[in-house]
DNA sequence: TTGAAAGCGATACCAT
DNA sequence: ATGGTATCGCTTTCAA
């Protein structure tokens, strides 16, 4: 910028005016300046000025894997909030590890993003954020809630969801159901496991432990939780799944069998209707979560000054035909 | 930190010693620093550091669609790269819309991360970046070619695989074979066309112009191109599909007839094997794409001078059925 | 309309 | 071992 000034020969302001298209700069020492701008090739330098403006213009992700559909998902409708209010967007996965969670977040407060929007990793303790908070950095809690700080949070109802979607199995007659689900430390697997059981028991149906399964996400755990579940003399008629790896798990096991068995799994999947039978599931809407939740950011930044704020969307059942099979 | 140095009665420099690890300061006056930073919930300002030190330790990201697990694989093989780096990643979409890309590939520079790794969108033209290139922006294009700008580049070997592809159905027996591809604009769809073609030509087959329809990739082009293909009185047995939402688009349309079309897809999907038949398809590497190009990128941070390189990560024939279908 | 000088929060260099 | 001071590139303030 200096370079520009002296090449076009006026002062620093007048550059720094030109580039940020201020008022108060006739169009004859504009044209100058721009010829300057771009005979050096020259591009302002955002660190310098984000250290003086205060804002950066930018937010942090954390979430669980990139890699996996329902948080690029979420991922992008957090990037297309952020771009609408001018934001860029750092992402990063912490792969279920609360010590990569912490690195990430205070990296990205180092940076002074000007919020951070956490899908929380299990067992974290969110207490490491307190110093940021204080500081003014908006927080946004998505997906799971936080453990031992008070912020904003956007949760999927889960266990209405899991509710939901198991008795839509009792309504196909179904009286053993199995319950495949993820560690019971995750949030969103204990409140998913908690809707089943309600189900169940709203319809007076006794619920075996041999019947449910939570753990890594494994094929082999899963498989063999299949596999004890379907056996012996009273074997379950029907399955849920309680997220998509497992759902994915159980139908490749599944057809090992030659049994049909019923099968909701929760989460969506990209080609659930090419299945046969479709795959009926409770769906959450990863893109509305992200959405959300990167609205309740900007609302902070916007300066709104309330209480947290705890929004919780609704999960949905789509019947596609494997859900819909009859107890055998 | 002025704050911190006051606190505990020190010099700022000793603060900074403190806070980076540095040697150079008894471990009595550490202990003070150290209280006082707790006590005042200090985090170091990496902006104020960055625009110092000159290195960010970051990169930029821009892709067509972080929510395709395509590009979601290979922005976490990205990611982990970078983080074994000590770098943090900033990613943006661009849908495909030459413009955005150049907004976001602009924006990242202005906060001057060391380095860009860039999926061009089709029809861009990278002349814009030759500044930053110039003033060091270490930059890698990955799945597709630059237009206007020599640089390291990561691509599959869209040709080739599409090639063995089509000479797997043709070994099958297949001699009237549609081929349902993305816009010809788009490097990679261009490519497999050429593949295709080859391998009807090597066959000494011919290729009639009814087969071939390239396009946007809604639902309803493609179901329009499949049904003129598999119509007339000679009809297509056997499909190839260009990219993954086509193959999609076409396993949905040709669950409207009722004729066994054997089908081979570009792009794995996640759950190719549970679908009736399995799914065959010429796989790429996503997380070997994005992994190649961020070690590319690193490598000419830490100093690699040579000329640009550029990478070919090959494809992958993956038999699951579909694509053995013998012609009806 | 224009520009000189101060300052954002850190690091680098050179004294002490 | 410790600290003062210039500096990174920009914006802000205020005076011309």
């Amino acid at each position: 910028m200096k370079d520009v000034a002296a090449r076009a020969g006026v002062g620093l302001k007048t550059v720094s005016r030109v580039v940020n298209g201020e008022p108060g700069v006739t169009s004859d020492t504009a044209e100058r300046v721009q010829a300057a701008i771009s005979a050096l090739g020259f591009r302002r330098n955002d660190s310098a000025r984000i250290l003086r403006k205060g804002r950066t213009a930018s937010v942090g992700l954390v979430l669980e894997d990139i890699a996996d559909p329902f948080y690029s998902a979420l991922s992008r409708a957090v990037e297309e909030v952020s771009r609408l209010h001018g934001s860029l967007l750092f992402t990063g996965s912490s792969d279920e590890d609360p010590e990569r969670e912490e690195q990430l977040a205070l990296a990205f407060c180092a940076r002074r993003v000007d919020g951070l929007v956490i899908v929380p990793a299990a067992g974290a303790d969110h207490r490491y954020l307190a110093p940021e908070v204080r500081a003014g950095i908006a927080t946004v809690f998505i997906d799971r809630p936080p453990l031992g700080i008070e912020a904003d949070t956007v949760l999927t109802a889960n266990a209405a969801g899991a509710r939901e979607g198991t008795a839509h199995l009792i309504g196909r007659g179904h009286r053993r159901i199995a319950f495949l689900g993820d560690s019971p430390d995750i949030h969103t697997a204990a409140e998913r496991l908690r809707g089943y059981r309600e189900a169940m028991a709203d319809a007076g149906l006794p619920v075996d432990p041999s019947w449910i399964s939570l753990g890594p996400t494994s094929p082999e755990r899963v498989g063999a939780a299949l596999a004890t579940a379907l056996s012996g003399p009273e074997p379950v008629t029907a399955l849920f799944c309680g997220n998509n790896r497992v759902t994915v798990a159980a139908l490749r096991r599944l057809r090992t069998f030659d049994r049909p068995v019923a099968v909701v799994g929760f989460d969506d999947l990209e080609f659930a209707d090419l299945l046969s039978p479709g795959l009926t599931v409770v769906a959450q809407d990863p893109a509305g979560l992200g959405r959300t939740a990167a609205q309740l950011l900007f609302a902070r930044l916007d300066g709104y000054p309330g209480p947290a704020r705890h929004l919780e969307l609704p999960a949905r059942l789509i019947p596609r035909g494997s859900g819909e099979l009859p107890p055998t």
